[in-house]
DNA sequence: CCGCATCCTCATGGATACTG
DNA sequence: CAGTATCCATGAGGATGCGG
């Protein structure tokens, strides 16, 4: 375990246990359910088996995961304590918060269905708490670009000057999603999404970093 | 800025960002409000002066915070931008989630006042999403040992084995943190304090693990 | 194969001294 | 007082090995 801050205050305390690297990403790939050590090897890419077993470690003794013999065999499995669960807050928190971020796209960056599982419950069952960032995902409409507002399972399509468009999109909330990831094209899901009130096509959909969101 | 997790998650983009070790509790120092150099320093014990000058660095360059020039003399104030003042979510979900980590008391942990003034709105204005950890405090009355719920402004009593005791304690939030962040005892604030419905005098008030809240 | 320990290299963090 | 430079300890990341 990485050293302690040694502050008596609940961040840091938090941050002493799940603040180093790699942690909270054991945990999102938990919340799918329980793992085995391949199947979070998997999970996330880049991360060294040595970093793994410590990390797991780390996490099984300070109680947020544990560690079960699966009943046929000899296969260990790794699960989250109610504690450990209890960590979707905080992180679908970041995930929110990090929207903009999203809206670039993914770039270089690989991309795993199960990152998408966490993030669409995350993204669309957002906590009526304070100011939450809003996920945008850009939308090519007739060459016109617009603003996907994802909300309450629905989405809403606004003018990126903000100004509201009398038009919804309705999609499952996984190809709203898939959208934003830029893993779907409009081509592939344009059967499963419906646009009501406007009678333009969406010719392209794509990820997009709303710089106002930003300042 | 540390190395990246290259992966087209929210969370791991986000942890990009604010991962990095130091980061978030540069923010909580922020959200009091804009800081100089110093008072970061202050507020931060321990912190190296080029690790956080990497970290506002970093920090800037990812559009969390500014850097600007007091408008007399030469003085430079670090504030928020709108989008880094966003990250009161995850940092108010984790304090939630670290509340069981409090109750063991500060120990040899430094304290200061300014970590309790981000802690009292996070954990009296709890989201009312998902499964929140509950904020929970030991209570020593006549001996026997109490839990002290807090929600909603007040805090219930309960027993340590789930009944509800009747009977309420009424105080200021600052006091009810107070007194679990073993700052305050009950002789300085007794007078403070209100104990509804129940005769028994609190002999004292001590941060609590409680081992049912983590397993 | 799976789970995990060991080794090695190098980037990063931490503490102190120093400079504009 | 804000920030840089330097040195050293530690941790990350990759490769490899070993027992089950």
């Amino acid at each position: 375990m990485g050293r302690s801050y040694q502050q008596y205050c609940g961040l840091a305390r938090a941050l002493d246990i799940v603040g180093d690297r790699w942690n909270l990403l054991i945990v999102r790939q938990l919340l799918l359910g329980p793992a085995r050590n391949r199947e979070l090897m998997d999970g996330l890419p880049g991360v060294a088996t040595n970093l793994l077993a410590d990390r797991l470690r780390d996490l099984q003794a300070a109680g947020v995961i544990e560690r079960q013999l699966a009943p046929e065999g000899n296969a260990v499995v790794y699960s989250l304590t109610p504690w450990g669960a209890q960590l979707r807050g905080p992180i679908d928190e970041l995930i929110r918060w990090a929207t903009p971020l999203m809206t670039s796209g993914p770039g270089r960056d690989p991309f795993l269905p199960d990152w998408l599982a966490v993030a669409v419950p995350a993204l669309l069952n957002p906590a009526p708490t304070s100011e939450s960032a809003t996920p945008e995902v850009g939308l090519d409409i007739n060459g016109q670009v617009f603003d996907l507002r994802i909300a309450n399972g629905g989405a809403t399509i606004v003018r990126h000057d903000g100004r509201a468009l009398d038009a919804t999109l309705r999609a499952e909330p996984t190809i709203i999603l898939g959208l934003a990831a830029g893993v779907l094209s409009i081509d592939d899901v344009h059967d499963a999404i419906e646009i009501d009130g406007d009678e333009g096509a969406v010719r392209t959909a794509f990820a997009r970093r709303p710089e106002t969101t930003r300042t």
